[in-house]
RNA sequence: GCCCCCGUAGCUCAAUGGAUAGAGCACCUGACUUCGGAUCAGGUGGUUGGGAGUUCGAAUCUCUCCGGGGGUGCCA
C-alpha cells in the first residue's frame, strides 16, 4: 500500500508543475514534498496543503490565486473528490468516496497487513536495546526502552526489514566485581558474620534473597569462595530472571551479544591496535585515551585504564564495528537519557576505526518516574518491571509506555493505570476491537455469511472516515519509522478506535432489514478488524475478542 | 561552570513552520426499550514558563532569562 498523504502531495505538485508549464505559475523552483494536514473544520475537507503560501513570496503572486491555479490544474486521479480553496491560500481536498469505499476491498484483500510499506524491502536492521547489566532485575526504565525497541523493531519489520532484536550482554567490568562482592557479603550476613556493604555495592532485596539462598544450598562450604564465584551465581540468577520479565511483556530477543566475546575474538584488542596505528590513541598519566576531540568531541576520553582494564567505551565501539560487519543497514541504538552523551563518542570511535556511522541512529528515552517517585538501583529503593506487571499486567504497561515520545519524561499513572473502566485508554482501544468482533458474530448468527457485500453502498460521512483512518495506518507506520518514534501509533489506535465508534453509533451494521447494506457494512468492520488488530500488534499489545 | 533533553488546559500529554493549539482524566449536561453504555453527543477549562527576534504565518526556528531532568568518571 502506499502513504496516502504521500499520494495527494505528489498529485499537488503535479498540478503545480502542470500550471507552471501552461504560464498561470510562475516557474520557481518547486519543494520536494507538499506536506498536507488534516483541517480543523469538515467543510474543508479531508485534507489541506498550504504550498500556495510557501509559493507566494518565490513565485511574486496571491497565495489565494496560486491555490485557485494548483486546483485547476490537478491531474485526473481517482483519489480526488472535492477540492476547494480558502484563505488565506490553502488548497483543500476531499477525497472521492467511490475511491475509498473501493479501498475496502483492498484492505480485505491484502489483510492485516494491508498497510505495510516496502521502502525496507531487501535491507536488515537492528535494534538494540534493555541491555541491562545483570546487576539487578530490570527497572520500569528498562520496561520504557524495552517496550520502544520492541514496537520500533515491529515498526521497521512493518516496511520491510529484516530485523534483529539485540541485547547487549554488559557482563565484564568493575560492575560486576561488585556485584559478586555484593552477593558474597550478603551471604556472609546470611551466615550471620556482621560484615556492612560499602556504598557501591548493590544494596537491592534481591542479593539478600540470594545471599539466603546460597547459605541453604551450600551451607557453609563455600565460605571461603572469592568474588568471582559470587558473581556467577549472581549473574546466573538475575539474567534469568531478567529474561523471565521480557518474556512476561511480551519481548523475544533474537540475540543475546555477550560482551566476553569481543574480548575472546580480539576486537577490543584490534580496536587499540587500529586506533594507535591512526594516531587516534595516545598514552597519558599511563592510560591510554581516545583522541575523540581530533573528530569533533568535547573531550578526550580514556579508553584503557592505568590498571590496564578497559572502560566501557572500549568495548562499546568495538561492538558498533561489528554490528556494521555483520552488514546492517541500519542500526537503532535505544539508550536510557545516562548514556546519551557517550552515543556521540560510540560513533566517532566507529568512524576512526574506518566505518561509516552514518547507520547507526539513537534512540533515547527519558526516565520514568511512578507518581513522582524517583527510582535508583544502587540504592535499592525501586519499583521493578516484574511488580508492575504484576500490578497493571503486560497491555496496561506497554500501551502507558508507548503513549510519550520517548524523549518525553514519563509519569506512570498508576491509578489511572489500574483502573479497569473508560478512564483507561488501553481499554478504549481494546475495547473497540472486542465491540469489532461482537458485530461479526452477530451479523454470523442472524444470517449474514459470504463476503458478497457491495461497498459501494457505503456512502456515510461516519463510514468514509473510518475508511480513511484505517488507510492512514500506512502513514502513520511511515512516519513513526522515519521519526523513530512509536507513540504516534498509541495516538493512532485512539483515533482509529474513535471512528469506529462512531461508526457504530451512526450506522447500524446488522439490520435484518437492510441485507445489503449490512453486508457492505459487515466488510467495513471486517477491514477495521484488521486495522486495528495490526495497530495493537504493532504496539506488542492484546487484541482481545471479548472482555 | 559547560553540554543535551523537557516546560502546552486543574492533572498526564499530543500537534510534519500553517487556518479558531487538540486528546484523555477531573468537573458539568445529555443519549437509541434494537448489533456490548468499558460507548456516544455537548459544555467548562489556554498569555504554549517569561522576554526579544526571524517569517506573510511560530508551541515548533534563533537569542536570552527562569524552572525540572540527564550528562560532564580511569562507573556502565
Amino acid at each position: 500500500m502506499r502513504v496516502l498523504s504521500a499520494s495527494l502531495g505528489q498529485l499537488i505538485l503535479e498540478g503545480a508543475q502542470a500550471a507552471q508549464r501552461a504560464g498561470v505559475l510562475s516557474g520557481c523552483t518547486l519543494p520536494e514534498h507538499a506536506h498536507l494536514s488534516h483541517p480543523t473544520r469538515s467543510e474543508w475537507g479531508d485534507y489541506s496543503c498550504a504550498l500556495p503560501l510557501q509559493l507566494a513570496k518565490p513565485m511574486q503572486q496571491n497565495p489565494l490565486e496560486i491555490a485557485g491555479q494548483i486546483e485547476k490544474y490537478l491531474p485526473d486521479s481517482v483519489l480526488l473528490g472535492d477540492t476547494s480553496v480558502s484563505a488565506p491560500g490553502f488548497l483543500n481536498i476531499r477525497l472521492n468516496g467511490d475511491w475509498l469505499a473501493s479501498q475496502i476491498e483492498v484492505i480485505l484483500g491484502l489483510g492485516s497487513a494491508y498497510a505495510d510499506l516496502q521502502y525496507g524491502d531487501g535491507k536488515s536492521a537492528q535494534v538494540e536495546f534493555i541491555s541491562a547489566n545483570p546487576t539487578g532485575p530490570l527497572t520500569v526504565g528498562h520496561g520504557r526502552g524495552g517496550v520502544v525497541g520492541d514496537s520500533v523493531s515491529n515498526l521497521l519489520a512493518a516496511v520491510g526489514y529484516q530485523v534483529t532484536r539485540e541485547f547487549y550482554y554488559n557482563n565484564a567490568g568493575q560492575q560486576m566485581r561488585r556485584l559478586g562482592e555484593s552477593l558474597r557479603l550478603r551471604y556472609l550476613q546470611a551466615l550471620g558474620q556482621s560484615v556492612e556493604l560499602a556504598e557501591d555495592h548493590y544494596h537491592g532485596a534481591y542479593l539478600v534473597e540470594l545471599g539466603r539462598g546460597l547459605y541453604v544450598e551450600h551451607g557453609e562450604s563455600i565460605v571461603d569462595a572469592d568474588w568471582e564465584f559470587f558473581k556467577t551465581k549472581a549473574e546466573d540468577a538475575i539474567a534469568g530472571n531478567q529474561r523471565d520479565t521480557m518474556k512476561i511483556l511480551g519481548i523475544q530477543m533474537d540475540v543475546f551479544f555477550n560482551e566476553y566475546s569481543l574480548y575472546d575474538d580480539g576486537s577490543v584488542d584490534k580496536v587499540v591496535e587500529v586506533l594507535r596505528d591512526k594516531g587516534f590513541a595516545y598514552e597519558r598519566d599511563g592510560a591510554l585515551w581516545f583522541a575523540a576531540t581530533s573528530l569533533g568531541g568535547r573531550d578526550d576520553r580514556v579508553i584503557v585504564k592505568s590498571g590496564g582494564e578497559p572502560t566501557y567505551r572500549l568495548p562499546d565501539i568495538a561492538y558498533h564495528c561489528n554490528k556494521l560487519q555483520r552488514g546492517f543497514d541500519l542500526v537503532v541504538d535505544v539508550l536510557g537519557a545516562d548514556h546519551k552523551d557517550a552515543f556521540p563518542d560510540v560513533i566517532r570511535g566507529v568512524e576512526a576505526m574506518g566505518y561509516d556511522g552514518s547507520g547507526i541512529k539513537m534512540l533515547m528515552n527519558q526516565f520514568v518516574t511512578i507518581k513522582g517517585n524517583r527510582m535508583s538501583k544502587r540504592s535499592g529503593n525501586f519499583v521493578t518491571l516484574d511488580e508492575l506487571l504484576e500490578d497493571v499486567g503486560p497491555d496496561v504497561v506497554r500501551f502507558f509506555m508507548l503513549m510519550r515520545a520517548a524523549g518525553s519524561h514519563l509519569d506512570f499513572d498508576l491509578d489511572l493505570a489500574r483502573e479497569q473502566s473508560e478512564k483507561n485508554p488501553v481499554y478504549y482501544v481494546q475495547y473497540a476491537h472486542a465491540r469489532i468482533c461482537r458485530v461479526i458474530e452477530k451479523a454470523q448468527s442472524e444470517g449474514f455469511l459470504g463476503d458478497s457485500g457491495d461497498v459501494d453502498l457505503l456512502c456515510h460521512p461516519a463510514e468514509h472516515l473510518l475508511i480513511r483512518r484505517l488507510l492512514e495506518l500506512s502513514d502513520t507506520i511511515d512516519r513513526a519509522v522515519r521519526e523513530l518514534e512509536p507513540h504516534h501509533l498509541t495516538a493512532y489506535a485512539r483515533d482509529l478506535a474513535g471512528s469506529f465508534h462512531g461508526f457504530y453509533r451512526d450506522c447500524r451494521v446488522v439490520d435484518v432489514d437492510n441485507k445489503a447494506l449490512s453486508l457492505a457494512r459487515l466488510k467495513l468492520v471486517r477491514a477495521a478488524r484488521f486495522g486495528l488488530a495490526r495497530t495493537l500488534e504493532l504496539l506488542g499489545v492484546d487484541a482481545p475478542k471479548a472482555m
